[in-house]
DNA sequence: CGCCCGTATCAAAACGTTTTGGGAGCCGGA
DNA sequence: TCCGGCTCCCAAAACGTTTTGATACGGGCG
């Protein structure tokens, strides 16, 4: 069934028969749910194709994940976010998927060149984004989830990692602890750099030396944090005290505790962040995990609303959300021996 | 840069120029090479909307998940291996939200209809699925993760759930375990009813009666595992054993049993079941997870082949895959009272 | 009565591909 | 010489929309 049926059978034009279920104001009122009655009696959906073809807006937005590392537990909340808020809109989502890194920008160009979305979406960042730069030389709408270092107008939301991991880090300074330890996410990604610089500035602020040994890159993974916590609980002095980058990560590292013959938020306080997943509950947990919180879920959703300000021509320049992140102090952590 | 401008500036036709990137045969080779190297120097990449438009293909396969309850940890990983896989021929995914279940269907129907996807990618199926009869009905391709009780011809790709579980349980029962916890999924879904049936086929083949009250449905968190668990904990005889059908069920049973004062594979065992998450390894927990495992990562590439059987014609009745599920037994599992 | 204007409709062009149906030009065989 | 077949290429149709430019029809107004 498609438009010139469709016409055919109610005796118009397919001029009308389009403007009629487009909504534009030009059709009478009487033929307009005429021609809605028959459309929805015969089952009839424009082509997606051709409407695309005809009005060059395409209805999707892209992102692109490497297989190696790109897809994680976040992925799915984030999706899940971005997705009901788009879905709204009868927007979808397309999901390229990239095996080899160095496919990755021309993974992007073909997707913005063949014209299979209207905007992209950005995640996981470096400073000096390769990605991003391809984006803003090609003029192509997209929101960057995260923060690089450029200074050129760009759409962005992120959350404040620097300032979350300071406050988590002066916390633990201030309730007595000195030998403080950072897991880490992936090395070269901002958001690592903007922990690693909040960490540095709480420690500096309190005239305090950074022991290297205390930090750590790897990915989020329970067995990289139990690796990485456990290692440096063999070192003396140890620390007393973790900053976990994840929630898998404090799971690993809770472990690590728990096999040095140690109790979490006794002898060793810890600080996780959160990203608040539907099936890992930080509060629930025994002893509750204290937490810096913000939900990627909910990033996701927004970053939605982004893109939609974006198509809709607001300028990149006043796009830009810093989302601070809340404390959320529970048993994990206790005082110091300081 | 379209196609007429590109033919334009090689002074061609269009056709000649189509079929020699096309890979036609009747096209001189010296032609073909000259057409390729005036593309990719040009940057001509083909319009998507007009190319499907054409020919009717899209190159996407469909995916819906609800807001709700859709998006888990599984999830990311599935399309994981469904996306590398897809990536390799140039297919997308596309992935539409909905928020309304009663919208679900239409969600469906509008993609099929208005011709956005190939085929369509079916997930956690109940046993009398809705939307799987509304595919058959409209003829449209698809593969399901999972299984339905239909007998009518339909592709699809599951895990044994039933003898997994089945082999757990017995596994329990002969090392003396009598008093066996199921913490299963959620209601109604063909894999909850295939595990619970797995665990009444064993229980019953060793004589031993079922007590409802050590079988309880949820979904996969860590929450409703520590829920669960502890309140079975609390009766008496408290099981000793556990059956906990994620790995997040598992963190949340494990902390039940110690919040007990009990020992993990000491005063009770557990099995639990391994989607094989990389951010969550049962091999390196303390004690180490016994589980039943089978990726979900590899089923989401596996499916993805089988979409493309589908799509080149194969019946769907020579379409299914029962994948074994290997049972790996560590620490977690000791001998019960009996 | 003639003119203009708003309403409601239409035929045809445009979007950028692929595919259909030919059609030159050339060579070899009859 | 003629013809069939092969190689290489082309003009135009087709895909199913939206959008452009026009047009018929009344009615109000001078």
């Amino acid at each position: 069934m498609n438009l010139k049926e469709l016409a055919a059978n109610l005796g118009l034009s397919q001029t009308t028969v389009s403007r009629a279920l487009n909504g534009y104001p030009e059709v009478n009122e009487a033929t307009r749910t005429r021609v809605a009655e028959a459309a929805s009696r015969l089952g009839y959906r424009p082509n997606a194709s051709a409407r695309r073809l005809a009005t060059g807006r395409v209805g999707a937005v892209g992102i692109v994940y490497s297989a190696s590392d790109g897809y994680g537990p976040h992925t799915s909340e984030f999706l899940g976010g971005l997705g009901s808020r788009l879905g709204a809109d009868e927007i979808d989502i397309l999901i390229s998927t990239v095996d080899d890194p160095a496919e990755e920008l021309a993974t992007y160009r073909r997707a913005i060149v063949s014209k299979k979305v209207d905007a992209i979406v950005l995640h996981a960042p470096r400073p000096d984004d390769t990605r991003v730069a391809l984006l803003q030389d090609l003029g192509f709408p997209f929101v960057l989830h995260g923060r690089t270092n450029t200074t050129r107008s760009l759409a962005w939301l992120d959350i404040d990692n620097e300032a979350a991991t300071a406050r988590a880090t002066e916390h633990l300074i201030q309730t007595g602890h000195r030998d403080i330890a950072l897991l880490n996410g992936p090395r070269g990604l901002t958001f690592t750099l903007h922990r690693e610089a909040g960490f540095r500035q709480a420690l500096g602020k309190h005239g305090l030396a950074l022991n290297p040994a205390l930090m750590a890159n790897g990915m989020f993974s329970d067995e990289t944090g139990f690796r990485l916590a456990q290692a440096m609980l063999e070192r003396r002095p140890r620390p007393t005290a973790f900053l976990a980058g994840s929630m898998m990560t404090a799971l690993g590292v809770f472990r690590a505790i728990r096999s040095a013959g140690l109790t979490l938020g006794k002898d060793v306080s810890m600080i996780a962040h959160d990203d608040v997943f539907p099936y890992l509950n930080a509060d629930t947990m025994v002893p509750s995990m204290s937490t810096t919180r913000s939900s990627i879920r909910a990033a996701g959703g927004r970053v939605a609303e982004l893109l939609s300000q974006v198509l809709a021509g607001k300028p990149a320049d006043d796009i830009h959300e810093l989302w601070p992140v809340e404390m959320v102090l529970r048993e994990s952590t206790g005082p110091g021996p300081h």
